[in-house]
DNA sequence: TTAGAATATAACTATAAATATTACAAGTAA
DNA sequence: TTACTTGTAATATTTATAGTTATATTCTAA
């Protein structure tokens, strides 16, 4: 089980936006720089639009960032993409024979428990900014931006 | 996506396990609690021998625990079933154009952030044994082993 | 030692999600 | 109008999960 590169495809574009602001950042253009399909790239975009996060140009094209990378966190990303469901990060089965101690009552006793977990990893998302990926990229060596 | 419930359904065979230590807990007798079938059952339980938290008996069958609640941990349990491998809860999209500074280096700025989440939720369950999450059942009103 | 019951496991099916792709309508500026 | 783009539906492929059937093996008690 994975979560889905959604999430990392959706970082990376908005790591483009903010470093490649002279280039007429298509869906093609950054399909290029992903290694995917434009469509695949409009349909987050969509999405990253959505949660006002980028503004989308239609007709002549080309996306742009609505906000400052210091405002936009992780989690803000993470949430835009919809790539884990509020509280569902773990499926507890369901259906258990209610005529049994352990059936009738461990999704009430395994749910808050596994909620907490995943707020916790999400907490480690809420701290990290759009700002700090962009300096870690920055603070690597070569690349076309030089 | 939602991490497979081979997770909630161990913990509740565990705990079943546990408090049923008068009934032959074959895996038919536990498929009917969970509400599956005793096939999954087996392959769960196939799981939880290798990591040495249970004890399968064949010919006879039934299974039993082979450490006490408080030794097994949310986190032992969730790496027997292997439902999320190591430092791969994120996918991080691969393939990248590396002659673009934010394609050439993505990876490697996401992948220890999302491994640090991963972490991070993961030592949430590190810090539950099952015998909380038996408490917890006990204290719950009725069921059939009042 | 054999019959009965259980486990171990392979094989198959069904379902769902992710990803890639094609196709086409609609928007926009030169 | 033309050329290019976005938005989106439809389809195909892949992968994981979960359920099911079937069969070989294991063990005990009669």
């Amino acid at each position: 089980m994975k979560i889905s590169s959604r999430f990392s495809v959706a970082t990376h574009i908005l790591a483009l936006l903010h470093l490649e602001k002279k280039t007429l950042c298509t869906s093609e253009w950054i399909a290029n720089s992903v290694n995917t399909n434009p469509v695949v790239i409009r349909r987050i975009l969509g999405q990253l639009k959505k949660a006002e996060i980028v503004q989308v140009r239609s007709g002549v094209g080309g996306s742009f960032l609505m906000k400052e990378l210091a405002e936009i966190t992780l989690l803000d990303v993470y949430h835009a993409v919809e790539v884990v469901d509020e509280g569902e990060l773990f499926q507890v089965h369901e259906g258990t024979s209610d005529e049994c101690l352990v059936g009738a009552n461990i999704c009430s006793v395994l749910s808050p428990i596994v909620c907490r977990a995943q707020s916790t990893m999400e907490q480690v998302l809420a701290e990290i900014t759009m700002e700090e990926v962009v300096t870690d990229l920055e603070n690597k060596l070569g690349g076309c931006t030089e």
